[in-house]
Parts: structure tokens; sequence; C-alpha cells
DNA sequence: TAGGCCATCTGGTCCT
DNA sequence: AGGACCAGATGGCCTA
């Protein structure tokens, strides 16, 4: 993993800041620059207690709570992503209500948890996966193409061990997969799995 | 400095 | 109705 102490960088301003009157917003009106609006209080808000929004949403209040289950995985200092133009557009249409902001703010929450969740998923599949270079991070599309690899290496294994054959175009058939899965059923569990694979490899060794 | 990777925000859509 | 999921957008950090 690229090991990324990110700076804490001022969170952005969004129509859901409850600080923020959606009258006043800048945004509104199409002839601003985008990148004029948003930005002042960055400044005066840094590692400040203002930055702390509800439900805790700034980084500001995440970075004490979130990093230490993060597998080294994401980062909860970085600066939070801008709102892009298609949201800036339907929030023209959209007036944010007290009610509605907090609805947001909620689902920011739980999009954040989902991801975290999603991130701590990636990070155990890379640990259940060999590769070769240990000292720096997969990332993820490296991490799914390899998981497919591995499991494409190891079914070719299994099926040759138990009989079946791939055939060329290494797409298991119905058939061979059936008989795959039996195995992994008969053989309850990854552990005897394990064992097996030992036991075929002294095997192949040996002979 | 450009490109890769990532976290986050956000609105829309699907599902329960 | 509310939550989960998804995809687009954005900006920060890191590396070649």
């Amino acid at each position: 993993m690229k090991s990324k102490e990110k700076a804490v960088k001022s969170p952005r301003r969004t129509w859901s800041d409850p600080g923020l009157d959606p009258e006043l917003d800048p945004e509104l009106d199409p002839e601003l620059d985008p990148d004029t609006e948003a930005e002042p209080a960055s400044s005066e808000q840094e590692g400040s207690e203002a930055s702390v929004r509800i439900g805790g949403s700034w980084r500001g209040s995440l970075r004490s709570g979130r990093r230490g289950g993060e597998g080294g995985g994401g980062d909860a200092a970085r600066g939070a992503g801008g709102r892009s133009a298609l949201a800036s557009h339907r929030r023209r249409r959209q007036h944010g209500t007290k009610e509605r902001n907090v609805r947001r703010l909620e689902s920011n929450e739980r999009e954040r948890q989902r991801m975290h969740k999603l991130n701590n998923a990636f990070q155990a599949l890379r640990e259940a996966i060999p590769h070769v270079k240990m000292d720096k991070k997969l990332s993820k599309i490296e991490t799914l193409t390899l998981a497919k690899n591995y499991i494409k290496s190891l079914t070719t294994i299994i099926l040759g061990m138990s009989g079946a054959c791939l055939p060329k175009s290494e797409v298991p058939t119905d058939a061979s997969t059936a008989k795959l899965l039996q195995c992994y059923l008969e053989e309850d569990g990854e552990e005897d799995l394990s064992q097996y694979l030992a036991r075929k490899h002294s095997f192949s060794q040996g002979s």
C-alpha cells in the first residue's frame, strides 16, 4: 500500500452543509466559476471544531475515530471530493430542506461505511492471494485480476488431481464444475483441502 | 508534471 | 419509506 499519510485537508462545503444557506450559494448562479465557490471557508475551518459536521461527517472528526480498523486502507483524513457538475446541476432543482440535509448526511455516512466494508473485503482478498510484490499494496484492479487468476490456477490443479480435465478453453464444464464442487463439499473446509493439496504435492514430488 | 489510484460526495435506481 | 447499491465527478497523494 502506498503509505498515504496525507495532509489534513480542509473539508469542502457542500450544499448539505447546515451552515450554508442554499439560497445564497454562489453555485446557484450558472455564470459563476465552480472553482471559486465552496473553497473560502476552508482555511478557517481547518483543524477547528467548526469542521465537525452533523453526524461527524467532516473528516476532521473522522480522523481520530476510523483509522484503526482500516487495515491500512482508506485515509479518512483525505480531502473531501467535491460535488460533481452533475450533482450541482441536480441541486438547482432540489432545494435542501433541513430534513433533507440530515438525510443526505446520514446517507453519506452509510456510504462511507459501505465503502469501508468493501475495502476491508479487498484487504482480506489481498491477504488471501499470493503475490510477488509483498512490499507494495496491490491496487484493487490488481487484486481482482490476481484473485481471478489464482482461482483459475487452483481450479486447474484441483480438477487435475480429482481426475477431471479442463477443456482447452480453460473454462470448466458443468460436469467438471460439479465434480469440483463435490470435492469441496466432501473435503469439508479449506483445511482439509490444503491437506489434500499438500498430500498430492508430496505425492507428485515423490513420483 | 502527468497519470494512477483512491476516498468522498451526490443523486438516481433498485430492493426489502 | 428507507437503506443498499451504483456510477459520475472531484480533488488529494504518490510515483515514474
